[in-house]
DNA sequence: CATGAATGAGCATTCATTCAT
DNA sequence: TATGAATGAATGCTCATTCAT
């Protein structure tokens, strides 16, 4: 019995600490995630290193390569992040609204706030090299940008009540994002630029197009 | 006339020669930025280097230096030339065409296509951070843009003849050039994505967009 | 006996538990070892790593540390089973023939498939820096090459039948030990090379030497 | 002609200082060439590094790659220079001595004081991967190796005039050669060891071979 | 004006090894 | 006993840039 607690005694402090440097690894992962993060977003992709983003967490180089194998794991796991906040943004944007038009606009101003708020993510998922677009295993076509479903049909669903002039849904899904994508890039390219300085100018330029878009 | 007696042999042989010699300089500067476009088109940034330009023509890596301070400042005299490019091709574009409409249409097929033959040179005037869109000096604002003066104007003129749907001149350029830089980088980027993968797709969206922006 | 009924229970009991930590401490220690000796004649000098050895046997490189003090220790071990290995080969040709001349030419046979079959063994053992053929401790001269003592016997044996052309059994030792050495490194290093390729050439070569060494 | 004279002067002073440049050049690539071998010798190939060289030379490791391409290109320069200096050595042996079954012998005598004495090059050469023995280009099969030629037409030369046991020259030397090769790098890799200690050694080994393969 | 020589900093990655637990 | 975390040093190589000539 004696022997049988200490044995037990002897488990639960071994978890506890496996479960303290568990944490401790998931924070530095963390850590490592944002620093990389970071570090994209001031110097791009080119700039990029590995050993910058040691240094600036404070731990060795070699330290980052017990997190992620190499340096396309660690920008593939950065672009992961991104695009999750991305689809819950989208998500929660399209569920928000009920008229289907007014839920695109819902939608546009949403995918622009986001790459405004998160330049960094959206310049990597769509302003570098589409590689990381698709998974690197290349299982799946390109698994990271259904987000992109809700939009194509939200205009079948607008369509279908016939609130938008007639049209391919693929087609004026495509126009669509386009034109906001377009935004949003010129949004974080052009930091001084006056075009669409303001969310306002961003929602005009919506407007304007839905405008042209709607029946009769 | 007092002047050119007043110039000595001398004075005149060595301005010949200085001639000379700054007719060779531009030669060879221009030999410079030929190859480092060139370079960069077929390599993109990141190949990019100073050594590669100097072997390309023949000459030392040390000569480049001689005709730009800088990796940098060779760099902005490359995209300088984009821009000329840029301007010129959309300058083309607008002559060509009368109907202000149909004027606008063709700017915007211009502009894809421009993006789409020279993506290297794009990418750096509009996709990569703006530095190189306004000049180091900080000088002027944005002296390199104005090539979108001629969109705003067709814009105006399209206004004035009453065949768009009333609205800001100014406006409307800006959602133009969303919708076409939005297209172009997406064209760019995702080389695998099938939206916009032909130029027909590219004429549906805006022609798209065109009945919507028409008058009555 | 005192001294066993001495012992106390407890003192029997940490003995017990000891000579189990023991054997394990012996199972992991040639765990280890096999591993490294496979990664070694796997990969090569170059390639083999305390890490990759760790991970083969599935245990934490540190884990090894606590057998061998680090990796030059390591490696003394393998190639010392390298030496055992080899005795054993050449011991069992020598028990296969009874003519003591073909017995010497058995022997050499045996000596060069071994190379051939193990050529990493026989590099470190013969053909990288002799580091490892001299114990590290450098107590005893070459302790390891004792193998050849049957080589050196079997020539005596030869020369005192009369077989061989007389002689200094040390001497025509040796001979024969530069050519058999001669051949396995050629065939190792050389793979290219068409001298040696099958066994056949070896054998020519060894009988050849040996039509040249037998008696009248 | 004050001119032309001028102008031969500048160029006089062009060509000189060209002069004591390449002369520098030819003197640091001597430099980088010793180092490398001293390097290798000390270390091996596998802990050799072009840091480590340009560190003994007291140049950056920048400036090697001035005069080699790469770690290959240096390391075949160096074992370029061993058979230079090999076939050297040869030829002059085979020419020192008329007859046949003599020059053998001074070749054989020659090829393990070449190796004893420039320990270096023949480990490059003939102990580390073959890869060095074959020209990089891969055009010609075995252009460093041709040296052995003039052992086997040397063999040819006794052979045809009665002096050898008949046999297949194209064997013999190949037997030839392991056997000189085997003494070689014994000799090498076992400093320590009594075996072929002095050049007497090397003459008895070679001398007992060619007494049995005197003809009759 | 143009050059060759040279450098220091940087890169991704791997390794042997140490240390607290 | 065994482990995970961490490190510093090392590797080959490329690049932008400077300097004496």
């Amino acid at each position: 019995m004696l022997r049988k607690s200490d044995e037990t005694r002897a488990e639960r402090v071994r978890r506890a600490s496996r479960a303290r440097r568990d944490l401790q690894r998931q924070e530095l992962r963390r850590a490592i995630l944002d620093a990389a993060a970071d570090l994209f977003l001031e110097q791009g992709y080119e700039r990029f290193s590995m050993r910058q983003v040691a240094e600036r967490i404070g731990y060795s180089a070699t330290t980052i390569y017990r997190h992620f194998a190499d340096k396309d794991e660690l920008l593939f796991a950065v672009v992961d992040q991104g695009f999750e906040r991305f689809g819950a943004a989208l998500a929660e944007a399209a569920v928000s609204v009920d008229d289907p038009v007014e839920r695109l606009q819902a939608l546009g101003r949403a995918y622009v706030r986001f790459g405004r708020e998160n330049a960094v993510y959206y310049q990597m998922m769509f302003m570098q090299r589409a590689d990381y677009l698709t998974s690197p295993g290349g299982e799946s076509e390109e698994p990271r940008i259904d987000s992109f479903l809700v939009l194509e049909r939200s205009v079948q669903t607008a369509l279908d009540a016939g609130l938008l002039r007639p049209g391919d849904a693929r087609a004026i899904s495509n126009t669509l994002w386009a034109l906001v994508h377009g935004i949003t890039s010129l949004v974080i390219t052009m930091t001084e630029h006056e075009a669409f300085a303001t969310e306002a100018d961003v929602d005009a330029a919506l407007t304007g197009i839905f405008e042209g878009l709607r029946a009769g």
